[in-house]
DNA sequence: TTGGAAAGTCAACAACGCTGTCCTAAAATG
DNA sequence: CATTTTAGGACAGCGTTGTTGACTTTCCAA
């Protein structure tokens, strides 16, 4: 029935919220995300890295120098999960940890230039796919696209992605 | 130096294609997706289900019927892994298989009444959490969220996004 | 100075992807 | 009717990435 109508949704503010609209959205997720993985993971195999490995060298990227504690709570994931990660990454020379000068135990994490190499190398793919995407959408497009994903996220999730955001590089 | 700058995108034709921007919506499609999948997580973590489990039932609710090979180009995964999925589903009685009456080696799949109650469960908070994210964006917001979506997947993908999204219910 | 908290490491396990091989039954094709 | 293809299933084994729990080392505060 929903489909009666089946243009834009445009001009509708009651059908955008029917449970159809809803659910093509839940899948479209799932499909898109799908895609937004699939060229690093591209890379990726073959090298003894995987999608937790972008992960880390992704935020250490962005904010070098951080301290495992604080790449825990960014990646939302346990300390024995990151540290065979990290472990990987830094036995074959991406990643050094450097002791914390004022607090010893912290280990402030760096990409190496070997690391550095390989972060551009994925996020370059990843950032095509995304800027084609958004070339493809238009400006408006974008900025509802940024504002939906930032309303799903929970409010401590959200906190945390906005204070990435603004101390970003 | 992007940040130059740092109000809305808004009237800026060029900026939105900044690497910076691209980078965020990188990052919101990284915690947003954490949060897209963590209520049905949380549902069936203790059951003996996982998020494999989900997709499974999610596909097989919205297309009633379908078959195994149906769902493996769904999903995207290989015959054993979603045999796998299929097998504990089908075992804890929340998915049946029914013979194909006109080819006989197909199975049809279908949810038993345990099998709604679970994929109800889910989607119930799923699409709760989907709800309120457009609610909060607004009808405009969705739309361009749609947009990008459907952009960045490779055009197989889309192709059968977009075929289940017609055929759908 | 001692005892708790924090940062990090290590061991063992579970979920869920993957490959590869082999098997049956049914359909399609020569 | 014989052969090949297709749909599905079973089993073995592996890799990545998540989990919990126990263990140092270091810092700080009672």
């Amino acid at each position: 029935m929903a489909s009666g109508l089946p243009g834009q949704d445009g001009g509708e503010g009651l059908l955008f919220l029917t449970d159809e609209q809803v659910r093509k959205g839940i899948e479209a997720m799932f499909f898109a995300y799908r895609a937004f993985t699939a060229d690093p993971d591209r890379i990726l195999e073959g090298m003894d890295f995987g999608r937790a490995h972008h992960r880390a060298i992704h935020f250490i990227h962005r904010s070098p120098a951080t301290t495992v504690s604080n790449l825990l709570m960014i990646l939302g994931v346990t300390k024995q999960s990151l540290n065979r990660v990290l472990r990987s990454l830094i036995d074959n020379g991406l990643v050094e940890a450097r002791v914390g000068t004022r607090d010893k135990r912290e280990r402030h994490l760096h990409l190496t230039e070997k690391g550095l190499a390989l972060e551009r190398s994925l996020s370059d793919a990843q950032r095509a796919r995304m800027r084609s995407a958004y070339r493809a959408a238009g400006p408006a497009a974008v900025q509802g696209f940024r504002q939906v994903l930032e309303a799903m996220m929970d409010p401590e999730l959200r906190r945390q992605f906005q204070t990435l955001k603004e101390g970003g590089v």
